[in-house]
DNA sequence: AACAATTCCAACCGCGTCCAT
DNA sequence: CATGGACGCGGTTGGAATTGT
């Protein structure tokens, strides 16, 4: 499209991050926020394009990241989100309160699509791997003549949408796939189906869960932490923050609460961060933020 | 112990979308 | 309505860490 850089990346770093640099973006957003990434990397004092700070922030630095393994219940989620939404990762994430769409991305490249095929199923379709191979040859003509069409991972809306326009013959052959899947995968999918059912129950219930727990590492072999749940004297806004990358720290809450909530998320990501490293750098960094 | 192969994940890249002008 | 800038997303890659020989 002979679009522009997002940035003049003449002088810009690039590759891994510095604990230097981490701690001048965390520093800064804390201290004021984001409003432009463009600006942010300027103002921070950092010699990297503003999209490299989204991502640092987005991946590694954001308080309300939840670090560790994900859990099995976690990994079935994911398996029957993508089944729905296919490859779109970041409303995948948005099920998963603290997961980045990165994190969930590798995860499912790395982890959940070996899972897969041992099972026998095509990570792409969800469907067996021979019958699915089956059906597209029984139906590749027809698929032929739909040229541009062809997307096998679509959201609900879509999914609706597609059934009102494919011709019937072609609902019946999906029918045939969705019996066929249940006869050979019955209790892997019998599971997934009743996800599916109560998938937006699902999602609200685990959101509350997340919210309202205060155990840190239940289901994680490493620590776990979410923002919100050191902010649950803003319970009000706890829902809408959850998909907020912006800390909010300016919100309604008082300055006491604010700073004990800062040190709680301190203390709980030692093991993440290295703080000792920050203090080398600045002295004491909980002295160096200011809140707004 | 040394090397090769594999796994894993942080970071980059390019494109699509949104929105202000 | 057209244009351009900024952001967000998904695919890909580089290299560190781990495992196997």
């Amino acid at each position: 499209m002979g679009r522009q850089p997002c940035c003049d990346k003449v002088g810009l770093k690039r590759g891994p991050w510095t604990i230097e640099e981490d701690h001048k973006l965390l520093n800064f957003i804390l201290s004021n926020g984001i409003h432009c990434w463009r600006m942010v990397p300027k103002l921070a004092g950092l010699l990297r394009c503003g999209k490299s700070c989204r991502l640092r922030w987005i991946n590694y630095l954001r308080p309300d990241l939840k670090r560790g393994a994900f859990t099995e219940d976690e990994e079935d989620q994911i398996i029957q989100l993508h089944s729905r939404l296919g490859n779109r990762w970041s409303k995948i994430a948005s099920h998963f309160p603290g997961r980045t769409d990165n994190e969930i991305k590798n995860h499912w490249n790395t982890r959940i699509k070996k899972r897969l095929k041992l099972l026998g199923l095509d990570p792409v379709s969800h469907k067996p791997i021979d019958k699915t191979e089956e059906i597209i040859s029984i139906s590749a003509e027809e698929e032929e003549t739909k040229s541009g069409d062809i997307k096998s991972n679509v959201d609900d809306d879509l999914i609706k949408k597609e059934n009102e326009e494919v011709p019937a013959e072609k609902v019946q052959v999906q029918e045939e796939v969705k019996s066929m899947t249940m006869d050979d995968t019955a209790s892997l999918l019998n599971n997934y189906e009743m996800l599916c059912g109560n998938l937006e129950m699902g999602s609200i219930l685990f959101n509350n869960q997340e919210t309202n727990t205060t155990s840190t590492t239940s289901n994680c072999s490493t620590s776990s932490f979410s923002w919100e749940e050191s902010n649950n004297y803003n319970s009000s806004s706890s829902s809408s923050n959850n998909n907020n990358n912006n800390p909010s720290l300016c919100a309604s809450s008082s300055l006491q609460h604010q700073e004990d909530a800062l040190q709680q998320w301190m203390d709980n990501v030692d093991s993440i961060i290295s703080w000792d490293c920050f203090n080398q750098l600045e002295g004491n960094p909980l002295s160096s933020w200011k809140i707004i």
